[in-house]
DNA sequence: ATTAGTGGTGTTTTT
DNA sequence: CACCACTAAT
């Protein structure tokens, strides 16, 4: 092999021989602690495997010390391997972790997600991959309002196609590697779709800008295309390690594949039970493969779970053995049975809400950290009830997700400002802010500048520049142009955090908030990004680069001018919404989505909102294999209790402004009754509103204290019964109508003359029923 | 050109 | 409820 000049970019640093000895001293003190399965994992030879972890079982731990293994042995050397998880967090973790391990720097080491190391790859080669230096990462929403720019401008009818949808259908066909002229279109809608992909591409690139899904297209492509590139990232991941692998989706796989070659070793950990992305196109199904394609019966489980007592275990177990497409994995402890799970059933949301509220105090007066506690929700519009009672109740909580710092409108504006900086062609950005503050750009100018844009099929910053309806300086249009100009010119000397600081200060946005009524908060925030961006630029400024030269080609971007800052900057803003959330060291109760606390863990948890449509959430029921990611979903909240777990569901509850009255999540009865306490207390009884559905609420050895009436008619399991006489259905009945026929009740709301049932047809689905008008007859 | 108000609509999870 | 897109009034 060649001897690379340069900073010895891929090359084996070290000579194999001479760490023999080190080897057995220094692994000695990696591998202390682990049991023979994470052993093995950590110590395979350099070949394919699948790590079959579940959760709680040592994943990050095996993950990182395999790392660590690799490198303290001589092995390899930091930059010939390529780690690779799903989020930012769990990047950060690893590189902890490995820091903690080992001392080495590992700043220029290729482990982050994947969104991150391909942003990486096409800035160091952005030529080859056909994008501006300086392109722009669109979010979601940014993508969304393209789109929406888009159909507006081929004037579709976005009755008719909804913007959704195109985004949903583009991104999908991204994710499976496929560009608009690979899609396979039959009919007369797909067509259309498809046109507009093309489109929606060449816009984006007209732009310089590249959705998520485009990040890795690009950089698949990329690799597909060129050899020479290929083949020096083939040559230098010796090692690639991938997290959480069941969240990887088809094209990731296939990236991962080209970088691997023939040679290069892939170290896959991860869980089919805890895969809970198919609905962005993650594909357990990789796992199969990769097991066959690569890891050929190297798979090794790690079914020790190191966690949770046995009665989570064992709840969670029971729940997932329900799941038929499995590969199939037990857990065990060696820890005690532990205390029952703890099952609450509330009136209403606000109660569920109080009852919350009142444990949460009684585990803190136990001497249980809030930061210890999680309450955790399917969808994040349940955190509003709750965070109103624990706000009035005075208790420090902090709720992860939601609307995210750099998701702010303000920050969404003030990075608009901030990408016309670096590219102005970046026309979602410039449609963004060129009236905002307001300058007199009304609808009516920003037509003419479209059209004009339109016509000569350039950036509507070139038609802006160029437009004779400029006006007078310092205003409209002309005195945006300026004003943008003129940021380029400063911010070629100044440092990043100046860079921000000015252009905020010179966008006017300040001003502008002061006069709306909230805000205060917002420049409060602003100045918060003047923070992010100092903060950013002491961690070094994202990824260290310099060791992304690759021989034979120019040295990628200009390393070290303030523009290359800036990019980096927002391409993190980008990537990283933002853990940019006040009190964050502080001790506070943790809420957050099921989907949020992956990979976390806690001493206590409690999973609220445990209904039929919320969880599961009655989305999930078209798409086929919905109900079992719930139901892995409904797994992942489980298994982050170390020592106590309370599942709390409400009878009614407000949602999109109006009461719906729910039953029992169908979860519920999976989990075996012996490891569950009912701890319904008198609160529950008052106001109940018919019988509660949860099929094992009647069975005996249940302590029901305060237990509420139901007729012994009902009682079977199964079946909940019905006592209300203003509700004679329930769901899960057949029932037959003189329209539609026969269908079956899947949810109810309402009473007496509001009742309505909502009932799947065998012949024509879902519809909802007044009982009062509908002539339902049991069947 | 800008804003305030209205009505209609859609809602999961996230890099 | 919360966010739009559109309309009417300033």
């Amino acid at each position: 092999m060649q001897r690379l000049s340069g900073a010895g970019t891929w090359a084996l640093p070290y000579n194999r021989n001479a760490f023999v000895t080190t080897l057995s001293v220094a692994s000695g003190n990696l591998l202390e602690g682990l049991n023979e399965q994470q052993r093995l994992a950590v110590t395979l030879p350099q070949q394919s495997a699948l790590i079959l972890a579940g959760a709680g079982s040592g994943k990050t731990r095996v993950l990182t010390t395999r790392i660590a293994w690799l490198i303290q042995t001589g092995q390899i050397g930091p930059q010939s391997l390529l780690a690779v998880t799903f989020t930012n967090k769990a990047a950060r973790e690893m590189l902890t972790r490995i820091s903690a391990m080992l001392p080495i720097d590992t700043r220029g080491m290729w482990i982050g997600t994947f969104h991150g190391l391909c942003n990486r790859m096409l800035r160091a080669h952005h030529r080859d991959a056909g994008l501006p230096q300086t392109f722009q990462i669109l979010d979601s929403q940014d993508q969304l309002s393209l789109i929406k720019r888009l159909l507006r401008t081929m004037g579709v009818d976005d009755e008719k196609l909804p913007p959704r949808d195109l985004q949903y259908f583009i991104n999908g066909n991204k994710e499976h590697g496929r560009r608009a002229a690979q899609v396979d279109a039959f009919d007369e809608h797909s067509r259309r779709l498809t046109e507009l992909y093309a489109e929606y591409d060449r816009q984006c690139d007209r732009e310089g800008v590249v959705d998520f899904a485009e990040l890795l297209l690009r950089s698949f492509e990329l690799l597909s295309r060129n050899e020479v590139l290929r083949a020096h990232y083939q040559r230098r991941f010796v090692h690639i390690l991938v997290d959480e692998f069941q969240d990887t989706n088809r094209l990731q796989y296939r990236w991962l594949r080209l970088l691997a070659g023939s040679d290069n070793a892939i170290f896959a950990v991860g869980d089919d039970d805890q895969s809970i992305y198919a609905f962005r196109g993650a594909s357990a199904q990789n796992m199969f493969e990769f097991e066959r394609d690569f890891a050929r019966g190297a798979v090794i489980k790690l079914e020790q779970n190191y966690r949770s007592h046995a009665n989570i275990l064992d709840a969670a177990n029971a729940l997932i053995r329900h799941n038929h497409r499995r590969l199939g994995k037990d857990l065990w402890t060696s820890e005690g049975k532990g205390e029952p799970l703890r099952l609450y059933e509330a009136a209403t949301d606000l109660e569920e809400a109080a009852y919350i509220l009142d444990e949460v105090r009684h585990l803190r007066a136990e001497g249980v950290r809030l930061s210890e506690i999680a309450l955790l929700y399917r969808s994040n519009a349940q955190s509003r009830v709750l965070e109103h009672a624990l706000f009035n109740a005075g208790l420090p909580y902090r709720v992860y997700g939601g609307l995210r710092f750099f998701e702010r409108q303000e920050i969404k504006h003030a990075l608009a400002y901030l990408r016309l900086v670096a590219n102005p062609a970046d026309d979602g950005a410039l449609l963004r802010v060129i009236n905002l503050p307001a300058r007199g750009v009304g609808a009516r100018t920003l037509e003419q500048l479209q059209e004009a844009a339109r016509m000569r099929g350039v950036s509507l910053w070139q038609s802006a520049c160029s437009t004779p309806l400029a006006g007078k300086a310092g205003a409209g249009v002309a005195g945006f142009v300026q004003l943008i100009e003129q940021l380029q010119r400063e911010c070629r000397d100044l440092s990043l955090p100046a860079i921000v600081e000015r252009t905020i200060e010179r966008s006017g946005l300040i001003a502008y908030y002061e006069t709306e009524r909230d805000g205060a908060d917002r420049i409060e925030n602003l100045n918060e990004l003047v923070t992010a961006a100092t903060g950013f630029e002491a961690e070094g400024g994202g990824f260290d680069a310099s060791q992304d030269a690759v021989p034979g080609e120019a040295p990628p971007g200009a390393p070290d001018t303030p523009l290359h800052a800036l990019e980096s900057f927002l391409a993190h803003a980008a990537l990283e919404a933002g853990e940019h959330q006040a009190q964050a060291g502080a001790d506070a109760l943790q809420l957050m989505t099921v989907h949020a606390a992956k990979g976390l863990e806690f001493h206590t948890v409690l999973v609220s909102g445990l209904e039929e449509g919320l969880f599961p959430h009655e989305n999930s029921r078209g798409q086929d294999d919905g109900l079992e990611e719930e139901r892995r979903l409904m797994y992942v909240a489980l298994t982050r209790a170390r020592r106590r777990l309370y599942l709390t569901f409400a009878q009614s509850r407000m949602l999109h402004g109006q009461t719906r009255y729910n039953v029992a999540s169908r979860f519920l009865p999976e989990i075996p009754e012996g490891l569950v306490q009912r701890v319904n207390d008198a609160r529950a009884a008052r106001g109940s509103w018919s019988p509660s559905s949860w099929p094992g609420s009647d069975r005996a050895g249940d302590s029901m204290r305060g237990s509420r009436r139901e007729p012994a008619a009902s009682a079977r399991a199964g079946a909940g019964g019905f006592a209300d006489p203003a509700f004679p259905f329930r769901v899960g009945q057949n029932v037959m109508h003189a329209k539609f026929g026969p269908g079956v009740i899947v949810s109810a709301e309402g009473r007496g003359a509001d009742a309505r049932v909502q009932v799947n047809f065998r012949s024509s689905g879902l519809k909802w029923l007044a009982l009062e008008y509908a002539k339902l007859t049991p069947a």
